[in-house]
DNA sequence: ATGTCAATGACATGTTCATGTGGTTTTTAG
DNA sequence: CTAAAAACCACATGAACATGTCATTGACAT
């Protein structure tokens, strides 16, 4: 019989209460501990030989330290901890923030206590939970984030030389990489310039990254 | 009573038939057609007028065009179609090539048929799905992907001059931005580069973007 | 055939950058 | 309190860059 040993870092005392109660009736899961802050947190977790984790719910909005902020923190405490945002706060920003930091989902709080659970589950098995709302967010994110329309309007050639210098090469490497003179490096960035209404060369790497 | 009309394209009868029975059963969707490739879906899709598609489930191992290159295809010609791609492969590189395509869901064929159609109409109200493992999948890549191991090392101040390179900003710019001198913003620059072991704009930039 | 356009190249000028070697003043940590 | 770290500033030099104008070639379309 698995045993997941889950711990709550959240400041809402009746929602800690509810998640408390849902984490001890669920046969599978035990509660590890259950803090109000992640400062609190983190004193249990070190201050004595402390019985393991295995999946941590964190809210976003606490006292002191944010949960965001926290992520690190924990994860450098306890660095095989899954943990699961809990959180009311749905915008791209920081859903993006958590998951970069190493939080493995991120759930909404208006998700049934039931759904959350499995959601553990499911974590404690090596999978992720995203409510749809954020799973949405996410793949939204990514179709939308990689367009790059001026690019359309660039040569080969063109993209070559860009291609040059998002590697970060000087005009002279370029050159020396196409077997084209200098000149012609400059000639063809001066229009590439032009096409994409910028003027330096990070902007153009920029564009395309 | 929402009417969800769902489009099939699957080469194996097998599973497009079980697919189309559990469309047909569940009540709130219908089928809108199904097919064995993209090319014969682009066909029924154009050819006379169509009762219209809200979802269209896509495998990926088609013959002839693929259900990855099949995505711009049927975007081009409904925009507003959702599609769920349902495929056996789960390599990274596909969910990503699907997401970033405008796919909504990537789901496993391993998952049953009751939770592919609840992806169904998750999607169709507007959220998305993804299996867990896929999911976890897209996570791990959020988190390992924007790891920026030397940055760390890096002050705010320094941050905040790495900021303004990122936006194509000059020294000059840099500095006035910041209420400081130009030699000030040099200074820093010459730190950096130290630092993060560069010698160019570019590389600061391509290090942390 | 003729004109447009991409690719090539040269020359020139002023600007910005990379890099060095100095400093001073805050902040921060021991 | 003191030493280290971070932030601030100045001056100097050669390299790299931004930008302009002009010219040649070959491909492709009208």
């Amino acid at each position: 019989m698995e045993d997941i040993r889950v711990g709550l870092v959240e400041d809402n005392m009746t929602i800690r209460t509810s998640l408390k109660q849902c984490v001890e009736m669920t046969p599978a899961c035990s509660l590890a501990f259950a803090a109000g802050s992640v400062e609190s947190a983190l004193d249990v977790l070190s201050d004595f030989e402390f019985a393991g984790v295995d999946i941590i719910l964190l809210d976003i909005g606490l006292p002191g330290m944010s949960g965001l902020e926290g992520i690190p923190h924990i994860r450098h405490k306890l660095p095989d901890v899954d943990i699961i945002m809990l959180t009311t706060y749905d915008d791209t920003e920081r859903i993006f923030e958590a998951l970069t930091k190493g939080a493995r989902s991120y759930i909404s709080k208006k998700t049934s206590l039931k759904v959350i659970m499995d959601a553990v589950t499911t974590v404690y098995r090596g999978g992720s939970y995203m409510s749809p709302s954020i799973a949405r967010k996410l793949v939204d994110h990514l179709s939308g984030g990689k367009k790059k329309p001026n690019l359309k309007s660039l040569s080969d050639r063109q993209m070559d030389i860009v291609r040059g210098l998002a590697n970060g090469l000087s005009y002279k490497m370029i050159a020396s990489q196409l077997n084209i003179s200098i000149d012609t490096v400059r000639s063809h960035i001066k229009k590439i310039y032009k096409i994409l209404e910028v003027n330096s060369k990070i902007e153009v790497v920029n564009m395309f990254k």
